[in-house]
RNA sequence: GCCAACGUAGCUCAGUGGUAGAGCAGCAGUUUCGUAAACUGCAGGUCGUGGGUUCGAUCCCCACCGUUGGCUCCA
């Protein structure tokens, strides 16, 4: 501690933040966050006061305020609702929590229905709580976690509003909330505010225009067109994929794309999912489009007859399925319509539950090392209320799934009564540029379809028996994951996966021959290469290569002919020099082999 | 679906109650250049769609379509 610390101050000295141990630091923001809230509660209530309030916790990166009120903010109001803030800040009052009794809660908020509601929620044995600043101007129940005083909230800024319902339940009324962000300093948080410009330079949307690989139409809403390029990367996908099928034992199948609803009564998709299939009518019958593999993959189970011998069976299937999202949650790749998903059902044993389940982890580990992603966050679903299922099968395959995950050493998540109601589950999330995370892979135990197909094996007494069927997806949506490592990688994909490989830049006009000759060799040793032949500057040229994203730009001029070489530049901006071409095909082939990141 | 904002040239955007502009991209010409944007010129838009108000609508109003940010990280 500082030697002036020796002089006792009237109050205990706050440390300063870059002292705290990161859990403090933690502790601090969501305080600070939250006291930010309560300032925002209070502008809002002085410039609109029939405003109810209801709750205002800290999130990632800020805080919000859900509000009932009149009208919805307008971008104006939140500018004086900002001032408002600011001269509260001013002021410089001090948070005081104080313990209150039920009733003397209830008489507090007796005209705010949503309080009422948190008080009710408050389990028995827990102190109700309300918290003050403003010398009391504003008081409002609040569970506590706050900063001394308002002038702490140094740095803060009003984002957004949205409308939000009532505990998230559609069901509840609307209330309108606001979005802030908040920091221990300002410089942190122009730090912040920059952070989240740079990443919509990254967003999907925005790259996958510029690279050439997809758009969308409204003539077709959430359904992207994938240009060649596009196209490209995603098919190279589904090769990658189908080669480490080759290597972990599944087969692919082909499947249908529409079907008779009585494939999706037998399912149970008609009872529990009609909301979100597309149906038709052909012939007088009422068909629908896919919007799952697995009930195709019960079908072609059931039409032979299995013996405890061949299980498991993994169908491997890259089946269009479409989905109608509502309207207001699509989103770019990564929420879509009409997507394919590197999908798989396995039939096997229920004592083989935890060797497929790892099976899958490893291969999935295995792809995700390869596309860079690091900080894949597992979640282990268990039993809800409603399921189908005994009790022995769930006790069983719940603690297949956690044995598998505790043995294999990561760390992971648990989360009660989130399974499917048809089994336990493991799904695997991957956050994008702007920190959102996306569930890409999957592995789910379903004890129902087994059930509604009657799908059976022979045991080794003769006697039927209920196979266990697992759906799992490893890249999941095809559509999403393209998202998803697009933003992770910032566009640059890796060499394997890159539609361009290589831009040719010829300097001049009388290198140009020398460059499609040289593209030429690259081509016939498999590579993908382009030739730049405008009459252009060539930094025009390599910036346009940039943007691309391109890996590499082979910068060919006198110098070069002369060598058979070629100057090679990669997107990172590194320059390597003159190299010979025969050493540049060699190198990149060799990047494609290991599938250099 | 619900709340809000937005929709103008291929892209990024400006603009006004009197039928529209810029930069980039495109095309033509000039330039032939050493690691992220050469120069000149030309061409390009039923201002998302459909109604309404008005002498007149891209602009104001209504509806629809689409896009974007949100819609339990709970007092």
């Amino acid at each position: 501690m500082a030697a002036s610390d020796q002089q006792v101050p009237t109050k205990p000295k706050r440390k300063r933040f870059r002292d705290l141990s990161p859990e403090q630091q933690a502790e601090y923001r969501d305080n600070l966050r939250h006291s930010a809230a309560h300032v925002l509660a209070e502008a809002v209530l002085k410039l609109f006061p029939e405003a109810k309030l209801t709750i205002g916790p800290p999130i990632r990166d800020g805080f919000y305020y859900d509000f009932d009120v009149e009208r919805p903010f307008t971008p104006d109001d939140l500018s004086a609702i900002e001032k408002e803030m600011q001269a509260s800040i001013r002021a410089n009052t001090a948070f005081v929590e104080r313990e209150v009794s039920r009733d003397e809660a209830r008489e507090l908020v007796a005209d705010n229905r949503y309080k009422q509601e948190l008080i009710d929620g408050i389990p028995e044995d827990e102190k109700v709580t309300f918290t003050s600043h403003s010398n009391g101007a504003f008081d409002d129940l609040c569970r506590g976690g706050h900063v001394d005083t308002t002038g702490q909230i140094s740095a803060f800024k009003l984002l957004s509003t949205a409308g939000a319902y009532w505990r998230g339940t559609e069901a509840n009324p609307m209330l309108q909330r606001i979005y802030g962000t908040a920091w221990e300093s300002r410089d942190k948080m122009r730090v912040y505010l920059k952070q989240r410009e740079q990443a919509q330079q990254r967003d999907h949307r925005r790259l996958g225009a510029q690279m050439g690989l997809f758009f969308f139409d409204q003539l077709a809403p959430a359904n992207p067109f994938f240009r060649p390029k596009g196209a490209f990367v995603y098919n190279t996908l589904v090769d990658y994929v189908r080669g480490l099928y080759q290597r972990y034992g599944y087969d692919e199948v082909i499947t249908p794309q529409m079907f008779n609803t009585d494939l999706f009564k037998t399912s149970g998709h008609y009872d529990n999912y009609i909301e979100n299939m597309y149906m038709l009518e052909i012939d007088e019958q009422e068909y629908g489009m896919k919007p799952m593999n697995c009930p195709s993959h019960a079908v072609m189970y059931s039409k032979s007859l299995h013996s405890y011998r061949e299980l498991p069976i993994r169908y491997a299937d890259f089946g269009r399925l479409h989905r109608y999202e509502l309207s207001g949650v699509t989103a770019g790749l990564t929420r879509v319509r009409s997507f394919v998903q590197d999908d798989a059902h396995i039939f096997c044993r229920e004592d083989q539950i935890a060797d497929e389940v790892n099976g899958f982890i490893d291969m999935l580990n295995e792809s995700y090392e390869v596309f860079g992603f690091d900080s894949t966050r597992f979640v282990l679903s268990l039993r809800p209320d409603k399921r189908v299922g005994s009790d022995e099968l769930w006790d069983g395959a719940e603690s297949a799934l956690e044995a598998v995950l505790q043995e294999r050493g990561g760390e992971f998540e648990t989360a009660e009564g989130e399974g499917a109601f048809y089994g336990p589950k493991i799904d695997m999330f991957v956050p994008d540029a702007l920190g959102r995370e996306w569930q890409l892979g999957t592995v789910q135990i379903d004890f129902n379809q087994p059930e509604r197909f009657d799908l059976t094996y022979v045991n080794a007494e003769s006697d039927r028996e209920r196979p266990v069927m697992i759906h799992r997806a490893m890249l999941g949506s095809l559509e999403r994951f393209i998202g998803v490592l697009i933003e992770h990688l910032g566009g640059n994909l890796p060499l394997w996966l890159s539609p361009t490989q290589a831009m040719l830049v010829p300097i001049a006009d009388r290198h140009n021959d020398y460059a499609y000759a040289v593209a030429s060799k690259m081509r016939n040793a498999g590579l993908r290469v382009e030739v730049n032949d405008a009459s252009e500057r060539m930094n025009a040229k390599i910036r346009d290569a940039q943007l691309q994203k391109i890996n590499y730009m082979l910068v060919v001029g006198d110098r070069e002919i002369e060598d058979d070489a070629a100057a090679l530049r990669t997107r990172t901006g590194e320059n390597l020099g003159a190299i010979k071409v025969e050493e540049i095909i060699a190198k990149l082939t060799e990047e494609v082999k290991n599938l250099t990141l």
